[in-house]
RNA sequence: GGGGCGGUAGCUCAGCCGGUCAGAGCAGUGGACUCAUAAUCCAUCGGUCACGGGUUCAAGUCCCGUCCGCCCUACCA
């Protein structure tokens, strides 16, 4: 099977200490879009997201909060992370734990391998130490001491110094592989996207590498080194794994070889993980690396990246609540040039809530289908009388397919909604230009009243098709009040590459009464 | 300190290799229309493309400098 057959997506999986924010929601809308547009493409498509649970922040959480660690990482798997999945309407495939036995057992299977074959070696980890956390300290968590301890660096949560320790650990050789990634960036130049951050990764890399360190004594909560228990996998080197854990590396290996590589979508922070630890860990192990890293942008907040200590932080649910998962959905993938980094605020949503979705796409389908109802009894009509105009829709549907997946391709998500949306524009132009309201109160134009609803249901139907994938349940209203659902299947049964073929909905078809896909929404 | 990205109409942003590139959407204004969620359609107002130099026949578009903003600098999408 080709690699355009074939499609698997995956994003980072969400630590389960923090709390989901619109940006976790915003890489798991992006992957899901791209999922189900291949999806129905035809394309063997597989998407997985999932949870990391290991390492000592949430140890500490669980014991604060008088439980295991499994117990809480149970508890914030279901109370808040599945639940987000729901909110943004996620239809992914799979959904990954760190701490499920296929995860562990590949985690364990693959760090035997690497250590096998001479890509871990044992050393010496040297770090700031604060007592008072119980953990190795970055630099960036120290600041300078005051008082008693002016001149010294100190624990900015303790504010006392730091002890310097020793700890043996274990080491990925990742120094080793600085030249053959620089040559995959090399022979594969959209091996990163968007190419900012592709330069980025290429003079990081540039710079040398360390070996890294992959192993933790200090701590418990983890995999543990299979040649050596006092030693706990370093979370970054398990969380990887999960992309191929899940998948049946390991174990099923007719699996394993049909999804993989995948594409990984990434928030930009973590994309040196993803787009260098990650494939110089796979070279390791013999196998391919990742198809593609695509680093998305931050959703800024009053032009800042947004943070839970500016309070910047937005829940999704406290937007679905207002505008529904749809909206949430379109709003995200429609306003933001996917790849760069896009403003968030409540006005700008609120303004293309009302403007693109109520008055542009949801009020295009009620005028529709009221039409249909009221001109011709809820029963799709013939188009017996066809003009230049008619046709032009139609020609507007087809490049608006095309358009749509050219796009999708190079994963400007924000450029195929815009074509898909073309046709939205065309369909109330057309409207209001043919004038069927006008047209119907002259029996002798029946053909031509005939010929517009038709066509213009015809292009509802295109575009429940082209927007399926961003919007579900909108789509699926009006995939049924089309009477689309009877005549033709369900929705997402339906191809994207066929949508623009013409005359699939049949005259005869039972419309139903459609209620407002987006209402309009008063204003706080 | 080093690095990245950005500064284009009131707002959010397109403008790839320099030559209809001064644009889109929204907001504003005027008009048309009534099938529809007072919605749609047409027209229109609006910018010395951060600032200063330079290269060029020609520069938002390349180079240098300055100012401003954001981000990264090994475990936050």
């Amino acid at each position: 099977m080709g690699a355009a057959d074939r499609f698997y997506i995956a994003t980072p999986i969400f630590y389960v200490n923090d709390v989901p924010h619109i940006g976790h929601a915003y890489t798991e809308v992006a992957a899901d879009v791209l999922a189900r547009w291949h999806r129905q493409s035809g394309v063997d498509t597989w998407s997985l997201t999932g949870t990391d649970e290991h390492g000592q922040k949430i140890l500490r959480t669980a014991v604060a909060n008088g439980v295991t660690p499994q117990e809480w990482a149970d508890k914030l798997v279901e109370s808040a992370w599945k639940p987000l999945l729901d909110t943004i309407d996620i239809a992914n495939d799979d959904f990954i734990r760190t701490t499920e036995q296929r995860h562990e057992t590949v985690v364990q299977q693959f760090l035997q391998k690497l250590y096998d074959d001479g890509f871990i070696t044992e050393g010496e980890y040297e770090g700031y130490y604060c007592v008072g956390c119980e953990e190795y300290k970055q630099n960036d968590d120290l600041v300078d001491g005051v008082g008693e301890f002016a001149g010294q660096r100190v624990c900015a949560i303790h504010g006392r110094p730091i002890e310097v320790l020793k700890e043996k650990n274990y080491f990925f050789a990742l120094s080793t592989f600085q030249q053959k990634l620089l040559d995959l960036y090399e022979s594969q130049p959209d091996f990163i996207q968007p190419a900012s951050l592709r330069n980025e990764i290429v003079s990081f890399v540039r710079r040398g590498l360390d070996d890294l360190s992959i192993s933790r004594q200090s701590f418990d909560w983890g995999v543990r080194i299979p040649w050596d228990d006092s030693h706990v996998t370093y979370v970054w080197f398990d969380a990887l794994l999960n992309y191929i854990s899940a998948i049946g590396w390991g174990s099923d290996d007719e699996n394993f070889s049909r999804r993989w590589p995948a594409v990984q979508l990434v928030g930009k922070d973590i994309a040196r993980f993803h787009a260098v630890i990650w494939p110089a860990m796979l070279m390791a192990a013999g196998l391919q690396p990742p198809a593609k890293v695509f680093g998305h942008g931050w959703l800024l907040v009053g032009g800042e990246k947004m943070s839970k200590s500016k309070l910047t932080g937005i829940a999704p649910h406290q937007i679905t609540e207002v505008f529904g998962s749809d909206a949430f959905r379109y709003y995200f993938m429609s306003a933001i040039s996917f790849g760069q980094d896009g403003s968030f605020s409540w006005e700008d949503l609120s303004a293309r809530y009302q403007a693109e979705l109520a008055n542009g796409f949801g009020n295009l389908a009620s005028r529709v289908v009221a039409m249909i109802g009221k001109y011709c009894d809820s029963v799709v009509p013939a188009a017996t009388d066809v003009t230049d105009a008619d046709r032009r829709i139609e020609q507007v549907a087809a490049d608006a397919l095309a358009g749509a997946q050219r796009a999708l391709e190079a994963f400007a998500i924000h450029d195929a909604i815009a074509s898909v949306w073309t046709l939205v524009d065309e369909l109330n132009g057309y409207l209001t230009e043919q004038e069927p309201w006008k047209v119907a109160k002259d029996p002798a134009l029946e053909g031509r009243l005939h010929t517009i609803l038709s066509t213009a249901a015809e292009g509802l139907r295109a575009l429940a098709v082209l927007l399926s994938p961003v919007m579900p349940q909108a789509t699926q209203k009006l995939w049924v009040a089309l009477g689309a659902e009877a005549a033709l299947g369900g929705l997402r049964e339906q191809r994207i590459p066929d949508a623009a073929r013409w005359g699939q909905l049949p005259a005869g078809a039972q419309t139903q009464p459609l209620g407002a896909l987006f209402p309009r929404i008063e204003a706080e």
